[in-house]
Order: structure tokens, then sequence, then C-alpha cells
DNA sequence: TCAACTGTACTATTTGTGTTAGTACAGAAG
DNA sequence: CTTCTGTACTAACACAAATAGTACAGTTGA
């Protein structure tokens, strides 16, 4: 995995690393089971600080996306929310408001936002239907 | 127009309510010419300080959703990007990836998305088709 | 003209977040 | 036992977020 990191932006490194890292298993480029670099390791590659690295892992298990073995290193978690439905569903609908509300602020039709829906959903890795 | 602002959220003040008369205008609860409640109005109302409902105000000037005229007040501007159409491509983009990961990490399956596509997209006012 | 509204600009202060730095501890592997 | 792994903690600095207060300028209507 190559992720970059850049410093000069306003969004903090602790999210653009934490959102490259989820995105990366949501479209299936980070396995189950593989493993994450270390923290030391990464930080050196990404001129961060290991503290920084830390806490985006700590995070990301607290979400249930990764799991560490003490001394081995950080994996990737097996798929599967704890949360329920309803809960899942209301923090997508979020997400699915504010795109939403961007399509129509910057002035797109309803036919090019499905037209983008439709192609854009091929590049991620989703769950086989129940 | 009746807004609310969570103190305890972790997301700050000026946030909410700028998303807030984003949703609104894109959902066409809040139409072109009309005018927002003065900066010390709603200020009081929301039990905020002045400044930053005209931090407000001025963010969403900037980006050509509001027109203030001095003296008069703030109203909502016509709607039209001056962004080309690449960069508004773009941009739409990254809110759409962030959308389709999460959705893959709760657990939905593609059908149960487009499905949550179509139904949400009602709520919104879309421009009419070119 | 003047009072009462409008937004704007600026400084000062407080609080919290983001980041780095450094040290120390504990589990796992060879 | 050395060396890797992640964890925990404190200290320090810079910046963002928010409040408070004051002052200025444009618009309206009595």
């Amino acid at each position: 995995m190559d992720f970059n990191i850049d410093v000069a932006s306003r969004t903090p490194i602790y999210r653009q690393l934490a959102e490259q890292i989820r995105s990366a298993i949501a479209r299936g480029r980070l396995q189950e089971n593989s493993r994450l670099p270390s923290v030391r390791d990464l930080s050196r590659r990404l001129v961060i600080n290991p503290n920084t690295v830390a806490r985006v892992y700590t995070e990301l298990e607290r979400d249930g996306l990764l799991v560490t073995r003490h001394g081995l290193g950080v994996f990737v978690a097996s798929p599967g929310s704890d949360l329920t439905r309803k809960a899942r569903r209301e923090r997508l609908m979020l997400l699915l408001d504010s795109f939403f509300t961007e399509a129509v602020l910057l002035g797109f039709t309803a036919e090019e936002v499905r037209e983008f829906v439709q192609d854009r959903s091929a590049q991620f890795q989703w769950q086989a239907g129940v």
C-alpha cells in the first residue's frame, strides 16, 4: 500500500490517513487479514509522528475495521459492523444527503447524478447480495 | 426557516449552520432571492455569537450561494456555479467516493445502495435537464 | 434629518484540536 | 536476549473555534 500525505492541506493528517485506509479496504485494495505497515515504519515513510499513525490505527480499530495483535502488528479485520441496521442506515443517509446537496448546488441534473452513481459504483468491492 | 444548533456536538457551530443553509437551498426550502435572518436576529435566536453567523454568511457568499446587500440583508443567490464542469465533477466525485466507501464498510449491498439513491433523490430540487 | 435597522471589520481572550517530541512499558519472534 | 511489534503518557507549540466588545458604513422610513 502506498499512502500519501499532504501536509499543506487544511484537513488533519490523521484524517487523511484514516480516509485512505478506509477507502483501500472498501475498494478491496487491502484484503481481510492482510497486515498494515508498523506504526514506526509508516511514520518514517510519511515523515509524520508515530503517535499520529497510532492514533489512526486506534480509531479504525474502534470502528471495527482493523484488529491489532500486540507484538505482531495491525491487520484488516473481518467485515461486519456491530451497529444495528437502523443505525447503519441513518449514518449512510447523512452522507447521501450531503452528496445530493452538493450535487444540486453544483448544478448537476438528476440524470447526470444517476449516471455518476452507476459508473463509479464499479470501483468498490460490494458485499454479495444477501 | 428554523435552524438548530447542537452546542454539544463536536462539529463546529459554523459548520452546522452552513450545512443547514446549504441543505435548505438544495431542497428548495430556501428559494432564490428570499431573505435570510439578520446576523443579530439569528445569533439571538440560536444563542450564539453574531460573529459566528457573519462568518457563515461570508463563507456562503464566497461560494456563490448567498448575496449580501449592505444595509438590506443577506439573500439567496441565483443558482449557477462559476467553476468549470471538470472542477465541479471532481468535487462531487470526492463526496461520491466517501459515500460509497462508507456504504461498503457498513455492509450494504450494491442493490440496497441503488435503492437508497433512488428514493432519497426525490427530496431535492434538481435543476431541469439541459 | 435622524433613528433603527442592516452587514463589516477589528482586537482581545478563552478553549480545544492537531501535531510533534520524548520516554517508558509490554507482548511476540527468532 | 535482542529486536521487532503496539500502547500509554506527559509536555510543548501552533492553530482553529468561539465569545465579547466596539466601531464603522449602507439603507430605510418616520
